[in-house]
DNA sequence: GTCTATATAATGATAGAC
DNA sequence: GTCTATCATTATATAGAC
């Protein structure tokens, strides 16, 4: 095993502070706790981040991030129709907000985000994702020829497959495939049909 | 004016606790900030708190109970036809979510309210309005003589309502009339019709 | 019920050796 | 890049006077 660049140390941390950050929260997270849960000692922290908020961004951007892949990988597909594509990234993203250890996607909504003005250098890549959305719900109106106001219409899908998020809170054992089925076609019904 | 059974104050701290926690986050919140806001020092919390996490319950507590009072009533209103009340439901809720000062429907999903504990202490006041949309749903179903899971279709129906919470996070200038209009119909396309 | 004063512990971050 | 040692600040909570 070489070491990935930048170390493979940094990316521990992020993943450590993932978890910690959703279960305790940003305020209840100690940079010692992040430490110990690397098995690094809390001063060593700095090598890596400058402020703890630094941390709090570089968490969030990797939470995106397959996210963000998976949209332009969609966009860019020839082969597939226009609900065939919508119904992917959904069932893409709601899987992956089922998926995994902690339940990532709640992340970005943490008050401490916005408090700490992370939310301002996060926004550009939420706007990606968002007009993904809004480019696939613009392209099944017009495949399926219906009316309907295609911002309104991106913003309930968004509500909707974010809502996910919401409801793992409640119920952690929310099953990825399920819920993913269960949402894409509840979005379809939402754009009309 | 003659004071209120349990103090003015009380109600004071609740109220101020609500927005800090809201924009700072809990952890981010000190019992000071609090104090502060409401005009007295920090120690005098205490005479109507025992502890930090006990004022969060009470601000949990007093964000959920305009939706408890409203879906009571509803359910008791033989004028209405089942559509009609889960309608009238939905609305209230995203009204509710997208009025007031602050985003107080995101308060319950913050992870220090299960760090704390205090989930379990709120978890019974929230069954009492799942339970409300359940029978909402299922008496929309017969209304309409659908076929139809009950239960999934409630959840989903929930999903998108507090999926408002997230779109205020979001864009706070999210209308709440226009918002409740919007999700109102979205819920009885997802029952289906 | 509010105050002043304080105990006790934990916090984020820095300095400097290795 | 990690460590030890430490600083300055801030935190929650208590004691006791009024």
């Amino acid at each position: 095993m070489d070491q990935p660049p930048g170390s493979a140390t940094r990316q521990r941390i992020v993943d450590a502070a993932t978890v910690l950050f959703l279960t305790r929260g940003y305020g209840g997270t100690s940079t010692r706790d992040i430490a110990a849960a690397v098995g690094i000692k809390q001063p060593s922290l700095y090598a890596h981040f400058a402020v703890k908020s630094d941390l709090l961004l570089e968490v969030l951007l990797h939470a995106l991030r397959p996210s963000l892949e998976e949209s332009a990988r969609l966009q860019a597909d020839p082969t597939l129709s226009a609900v065939e594509r919508l119904s992917a990234l959904v069932s893409f993203d709601v899987r992956l907000l089922c998926s995994g250890a902690a339940n990532r996607g709640l992340l970005a909504y943490l008050p401490e985000v916005r408090a700490t003005g992370v939310a301002a250098q996060l926004a550009s890549h939420q706007k990606v994702l968002h007009d993904a959305y809004r480019v696939l719900v613009a392209e099944v109106l017009a495949e399926r020829r219906l009316d309907g106001d295609a911002d309104r219409l991106t913003t309930s899908v968004f509500a909707l497959v974010e809502g996910t998020v919401l409801r793992r809170v409640v119920d952690p054992e929310l099953d990825p495939d399920a819920t993913a089925a269960e949402v894409a076609a509840g979005a379809l019904r939402l754009i009309g049909g």
